[in-house]
DNA sequence: CTGAAAGCGCTTACAG
DNA sequence: CTGAAAGCGCTTACAG
């Protein structure tokens, strides 16, 4: 026998309630454990239940009570190790709570993510998490998620009409984080200190970008415009960029880097231009990436906690179905900075 | 005004029908594409749908037809970047397809890979993709899958009963894998090569061990038992072991790894005891993760392309959905040998 | 404590 | 070409 051969149809409440003769709507009850129900009753019903292996239809369930019992995660890089954790994270909180997590993945492209939301949207999750596409926008993105369906922005700024709050929003605390790393690296001597890749337009270099302009004022230090290097946030491009750092005189002899990729890259290109990354040129990174510590050298980091903050979406966007009249939450998540032997003190000027 | 707010309900189809005057059927025509209507009255029903923003209600939709138009996706550890990509390759291939992913991830704990199944099936999945945590069984997975939902089993296999071909199967070939990495290790020169890492009742484990196995005996070259060294399958792990490589004289001059991670253990536990892996040790891992290409030395591997299994993996299921009669099909995907600096000749005797 | 009836938002023969 | 009617598998007042 091919199991995958539907040898009888499958079976429904009406099935149950027949073969031990009570109506659907007693089998109903008996399901939701309401203490309506007699206990031999319902021991007659549980039986019944076992004995034809009956599955709960979620989905007519939900039809009829007007509900639903999943929740729409779409994620802008699922091969990136980082938001990977971060969608296990929200997928166990989400599947704690009970409800089914609808996947959707964009690969960083504002089109594929204005199809994904169309489809998932048709599916009606009860809320959405979105870790936007670079590029995408507000609008559009309402325009697929409706009036309807609470919707949590994730990690990056998504454009937004002004002071209109339209979503709920959690972020990492870039300009902290890119603060700890500025201080760490003043602390150790530095005082020509770069800050190296991301691009400009992104909201998430901007917040770094003044956090680390930010120490450098409160430290009295200058930062050189010459000094703030953009890159692709890829390991690739921040190997090419190297030269930059090393254009003009006096060149910095520190770097905090956008995030780790670009360190890694940093510390590429630096070795390939003859400089030892950790013993002449110092290096921060951000992300905490399982790479970071074991490259060489180790890289002193931010580390942001992937799967928890993934956690912490689930629960935001459970709450927001709880309380939906309430006004948009904008959620900061707290770094750390974690030293490790890249962040050396400056060699003899 | 709070978008959270339902200010007015949603939008069904019969809102549509009222608002230019057809039946609730007419409109279903139109939304499923029906060449039957009248093109003027398909203008002004799609008028009416633009104006009032409806959203299709798939899920009632798949109750009435007897359909579905979800598949899940269970996987053991997302947090894993191999699996996080076969994932991201999995949730491409199916939302082209025009299904929605459900999500499931058991960390690896058949009691949670229980609990996920358990609660995916009731949302009703055209198709299950599992990949199996540790540990489970096959007649557990049944018991929760059902009869009624084709199952297609990647990477592990799960115990079956003997011949009852109960499920499709998708793995990645580990003998041939094996064997090609053990054969070029042989051809720079090696003789005395060990298999290390993995815990031998796993089934990829022995597969490997098989192809490992089988260059030796080609080869003519004698495997001494003290060789076959086991670990979980973890970096950590593997850097413990490293000394009982160097148990027993004469010791290996190479070692064919179980996978990446305990390539890079290995790597660790050479280094700290005074070896330079890729100069008087040679070895090799499994996987090409990321940070293979990029370690020091850069690590010979096997590649196994995690994002077109995942693609492969849905084609394989949307292809069962539409032959449930057809045999079971075991499907093995192929692997590439990957040479880089770490696997290097035997240093001087 | 249990059952009959209506209805969630769709689709699909069947008439006309 | 369009509409009236029944029904997918559930739940929920409402009677009794």
């Amino acid at each position: 026998m091919s199991r995958n051969t539907p040898q009888r149809r499958k079976v429904t409440l009406a099935d149950i309630a027949q073969g031990c003769d009570v109506s659907r709507a007693t089998v109903s009850l008996v399901l939701r454990g309401s203490p309506l129900v007699n206990s031999a009753t319902r021991a007659r019903v549980e039986a019944e239940l076992k004995r034809q292996g009956y599955v709960y239809n979620r989905a007519a369930a939900n039809l009829r009570r007007r509900t639903s019992s999943s929740i729409g995660l779409v994620i802008n890089d699922l091969g990136n190790p980082f938001f990977a954790e971060f969608a296990a994270g929200a997928d166990e909180a989400l599947a704690s709570a009970g409800y089914v997590t609808l996947l959707g993945n964009t690969g960083e492209s504002p089109v594929r993510q204005q199809a994904v939301l169309n489809s998932l949207i048709e599916h009606g999750p009860a809320g959405i998490i979105l870790s936007p596409a670079e590029g995408s926008e507000g609008d559009q993105v309402l325009a697929a998620v409706g009036m309807h369906t609470p919707l949590l922005v994730f990690n990056r700024e998504l454009p937004d009409e002004e002071g209109a709050h339209r979503w709920d929003t959690l972020e990492m605390d870039n300009e902290h984080g890119a603060r700890l790393a500025t201080e760490h690296l003043i602390s150790l001597g530095h005082q020509r200190i770069a800050f190296f890749g991301g691009h400009r337009d992104s909201s998430s270099v901007e917040q770094r970008r003044r956090g680390y302009a930010g120490a450098m004022r409160d430290a009295g230090l200058k930062v050189d415009p010459a000094w703030l290097i953009e890159s692709a946030p890829t390991r690739l491009e921040a190997a090419r960029q190297t030269g930059a750092l090393f254009a003009r005189d006096p060149a910095p002899t520190a770097a905090v880097c956008y995030n780790d990729a670009v360190a890694l890259g940093l510390m590429l290109g630096l070795t390939k231009r003859g400089r030892r990354p950790g013993e002449d040129f110092a290096l921060t990174g951000f992300d905490d990436v399982a790479e970071a510590s074991v490259c060489v050298p180790p890289l002193t980091t931010i580390a942001v906690d992937p799967r928890g903050l993934g956690r912490r979406s689930a629960e935001l966007i459970l709450e927001r179905l709880g309380n939906p009249e309430t006004e948009a939450a904008y959620t900061i998540a707290p770094v750390r900075l974690v030293v490790r032997e890249s962040s050396c003190p400056p060699s003899s000027p």
